[in-house]
DNA sequence: CGCACTGTTCTATTTCATATAGAACAGTGT
DNA sequence: ACACTGTTCTATATGAAATAGAACAGTGCG
C-alpha cells in the first residue's frame, strides 16, 4: 500500500477543493534497481492493488516519461518488460492496456516470482535448481 | 543442489585412486550477475548446505583468484560483502573465517518459494507453467 | 482524407558499476 | 626474519543504463 497525503495547493480550474493524493510512481534514481524495473514494479502493484484494472489504458510512454522526468526510451522499456509478462497489451498506434486477464493476482504472482528469484540467486542456486524446489513446494 | 561428477584424471602424488568432484564454485562470465556477486553467493551456497561450517577458515583471496581465474579485487569485494552481512570474519593479515551463526538465507527462500506457490495454484497455474515463469523471472 | 496522436526503430553520447592490472603498504603467525 | 595475509592506491577497459534526437509507421477521429 502505498502512503497517502493530504495536499494543500490551489488549482484555478477547480478551487475551494482539497485532494487526497495518492502517490502512484515513485522513483529513485539512487537506487542500484534500473529505472526501467522500478516502472514496471511500480504498475505491476497498481495492478495488484486494483488501481488498474483489465481494460485499462495506460497514459501513453510520452505521457509518463513527462510526469515522471525521464526519458521515453526508458518507459517504452519497462512497457516491454511487462508485455512480456503478459501484463500489458502494446500495440503501434495504440496506447497500452492492461491484460483483461492479468488480474492482480497475476501481477502479485511475478511479484512473488521476483522475490523468490531474488533469494534464490542470492543464494547462489540455478534457475533450474530453484525451479525444481518450487516445483517440489507446490505439490505440498 | 550441486551436481556431482566422477572424474577420471592421473594424480602422480595419489595414484589408483578415482575421486568424486564436487563443483564448489562455477563462474559465469556472461552473466549479469556481477562476478562478485556471484562469488559470494557460492560461499553462502556452502555454508547453506553445510559444506562451510562455523569457525572454517576459507582459501586467501590469491588463491581463490588464481582458482577462479579472476582478479584479486574481484573476489576481496566478495568478501568484503560477506563480512558486511556477518557472515564472514575478516582480519588484516589473516585468512577469512566464516563466523560462528549464519544463515537463515534459506529459510527466507522457501518461504518465498511457498508464497510464489500459493499464489501461482490461485492463478490455477500448474507447476510446469509457474517453473517455467520462475525461470524467465531468473533473467540469469 | 488529413491530422494528431501512438509505439517503433535508428544512431549517438554520457555516465557509472564492474572487472582488470600492478604496485606498494601493513598486519599475522611460524 | 620471512612468507604469508588483507589493505590501499592509481589506472584502464568494458558494458549496461539512461539520455537525446530524429525519422518511421500504425491508429483513431473529425
Amino acid at each position: 500500500m502505498r502512503r497517502a497525503a493530504t495536499v494543500y495547493m490551489y488549482f484555478p480550474q477547480r478551487p475551494s477543493a482539497i485532494y487526497d493524493v495518492r502517490v502512484l510512481i515513485e522513483l529513485d534514481h539512487a537506487s542500484s534497481t534500473p529505472l526501467y524495473e522500478q516502472v514496471a514494479a511500480a504498475i505491476r502493484r497498481e495492478i495488484a492493488e486494483g488501481a488498474l484494472r483489465g481494460g485499462d489504458e495506460l497514459p501513453s510512454a510520452r505521457t509518463l516519461a513527462g510526469a515522471l522526468g525521464i526519458n521515453l526510451h526508458t518507459v517504452l522499456r519497462a512497457l516491454r518488460v511487462l508485455r512480456d509478462e503478459g501484463i500489458l497489451d502494446i500495440h503501434h498506434g495504440r496506447t497500452a492496456r492492461v491484460v483483461a486477464g492479468a488480474s492482480a493476482d497475476q501481477a502479485l504472482f511475478h511479484q512473488a516470482l521476483g522475490a523468490a528469484a531474488a533469494h534464490g540467486r542470492r543464494l547462489g542456486l540455478s534457475a533450474e535448481d530453484a525451479a525444481r524446489y518450487l516445483t517440489q513446494a507446490y505439490g505440498t
